[in-house]
DNA sequence: ACAATTTGTGCGCAAGTATTGACAAGCCGA
DNA sequence: TCGGCTTGTCAATACTTGCGCACAAATTGT
């Protein structure tokens, strides 16, 4: 499946809307559509089964067909495109990407991006 | 800049072509405008300009201006913001980004995403 | 002051994309 | 089989974005 595009994934992850979407899956195990909708007022469903389409053309999120259920779960293998971008352009500091990786797992709670969500 | 960080940066990494000229500046230690220009045919000089417009508004790239000439160099600090959400999705497989960037460092050269370019 | 160089900006157009509403497909229980 | 459920897909509309052309701003040299 190639590394999946850059294109592709920078592309999925360039909405705010699939961004939040990625990052309310990553929170739970696993999650529906229906769920990953009730969170969601500004986009319908559609929006959301479109923003769900991509994301998982983009090798981001799986899909496991349960009955007429459909869990999505984040790809464990996460966006390797983006950290071959990220070390390509900051060699200099990679270090402090690594580092701040690191931190920020070892802060347990993620800062998430919650915090600007509203430019929306 | 209420558009919060995440939101522009992700918008501004999502251009193939930003990408291209973020990587360029990334391998140069500072290049003028017309620099850039030269290294790309398919986009005029007015298509990189506001490129580079975006990119210095979403924080990517610094701008020193030299007489009339504009030299742009990579932010020091990478985008805190994509590193944030990426913990915020990838909280159970953060160790493995961890070691994958620290991975991506050890290797001396990146791997760059020219590789995959040609997805578009 | 004038001209040349480098760069950014406003305008207009073309292209891609997101959103909505209506419809179809698959699945389960009665 | 029928009805209800969850979900995806198709067509239409409106929005945003990227692009090139011409012009303006800033700087340097004559």
């Amino acid at each position: 499946m190639a590394t999946s595009d850059s294109d592709a994934i920078f592309s999925a992850l360039a909405d705010p809307t699939r961004r939040a979407i990625l990052s309310l899956i990553g929170e739970h195990e696993e999650l529906t559509a229906g769920e990953i909708v009730a969170h969601f007022d500004s986009p319908g469903r559609t929006a959301v089964s479109s923003h769900l389409r991509i994301l998982r053309l983009a090798g981001l999120v799986a899909e496991r067909r349960d009955g007429g259920f459909r869990h999505y779960s984040v790809t464990p293998t996460p966006a390797d495109a983006v950290v071959a971008f990220l070390t390509s352009v900051y060699q200099n500091s990679l270090e402090q990407l690594a580092s701040a990786v690191q931190d920020a797992s070892a802060a347990g709670d993620a800062p998430s991006d919650r915090a600007e969500e509203r430019s929306a």
